[in-house]
DNA sequence: GTACGGCCCTGTTAGC
DNA sequence: TGCTAACAGGGCCGTA
């Protein structure tokens, strides 16, 4: 599940292989999430970027095209193009888009579970992606500190990994950095306020966390792949997330979960108590 | 504006 | 062994 350090790995592989080329063919999956793949037609790719979890590639025709990897998306570039004479892909069942470079090359996406989404905006324009639109601070911002961060965390009441799961006080954090954040900070997941002092802890571990992702690699539990094919290593360095009922590398209790929005939270009951 | 529930998806796993 | 149900979860949308 592409979180900030996983989509950042893949742009930062992607970008240079990307940047210069030009989009001589495009198509899609019929679904209404990925067909607008092919509006990325004709158009040069001039620059990459990324905001929370969205890819967002700068086209020299004035707009951007904006992927999301939702759970299971997985970009990679095809040296061979649609060469027939090349062996098929064995997850081909599940390309729901790709761009025919002006190299020759192929850009494919990848998507079992269908929960990424593409989309070709004016520059700037995210009106019609709501995430993106009310999307928090960069984390690594340097101008985004924990005075912001607390006035951002202030505005609602809902429990604080419902906060950080909405991309609302800062963006680019998903359920895995989430769990691993709070506990470096001691935050209980379900505290609905904190003050200006934790925030900053949670700011603070929010960076060491996906930083650590980031020079890992990305996390791999299942799916994730990065532009080249390769796994994470991210997933031996987490403290929290996926091992309930095992002892906290703090304190030596057992982790437990408990659903909050739906979604499975793992922290320590000792460290981090509300 | 905020909160909340339901939905989209399909491979994997647990339970019978 | 084979079937069924539950589960995973980011983002979006409708409703309150």
């Amino acid at each position: 599940m592409p979180e900030l350090p996983e989509v950042e790995t893949i742009r930062r592989q992607l970008g240079p292989e990307l940047i210069g080329r030009r989009v001589v063919e495009a198509g899609s999956h019929p679904s209404a999430k990925f067909t607008p793949a092919r509006d990325a037609t004709g158009v040069e790719f001039t620059e990459d970027g990324r905001r929370g979890k969205f890819l967002i590639f700068g086209l020299d025709d004035g707009r951007e095209l904006i992927i999301h990897l939702g759970m299971t998306g997985r970009l990679a570039i095809r040296s061979s193009g649609r060469d027939p004479s090349v062996e098929e892909d064995p997850d081909d069942a599940y390309l729901r888009a790709w761009w025919l470079l002006d190299d020759r090359r192929l850009l494919t996406y990848h998507d079992v579970r269908r929960f990424g989404r593409i989309r070709v905006v004016s520059a700037g324009d995210y009106s019609s992606i709501p995430t993106l639109h009310t999307a928090g601070p960069e984390p690594f911002d340097e101008t985004f500190d924990s005075e912001q961060f607390w006035q951002r965390l202030a505005r609602s009441r809902r429990p604080i990994k419902v906060q950080l799961l909405s991309q609302r006080p800062v963006a680019g954090v998903g359920n895995i950095y989430a769990d691993e954040a709070l506990w470096l900070a001691k935050i209980n997941p379900k505290a609905t306020r904190i003050g200006k002092g934790r925030a900053a802890d949670l700011l603070d571990a929010i960076r060491v966390v996906l930083g650590r992702g980031i020079e890992n690699g990305g996390t791999t539990l299942r799916d994730y792949r990065d532009a080249e094919g390769r796994s994470g290593d991210n997933q031996n360095a987490l403290e929290a997330y996926g091992r309930v009922g095992r002892p906290c590398r703090r304190c030596s209790n057992a982790l437990r979960s408990t659903v909050i929005d739906n979604r499975v939270a793992t922290w320590c009951p000792h460290c981090q108590r509300r």
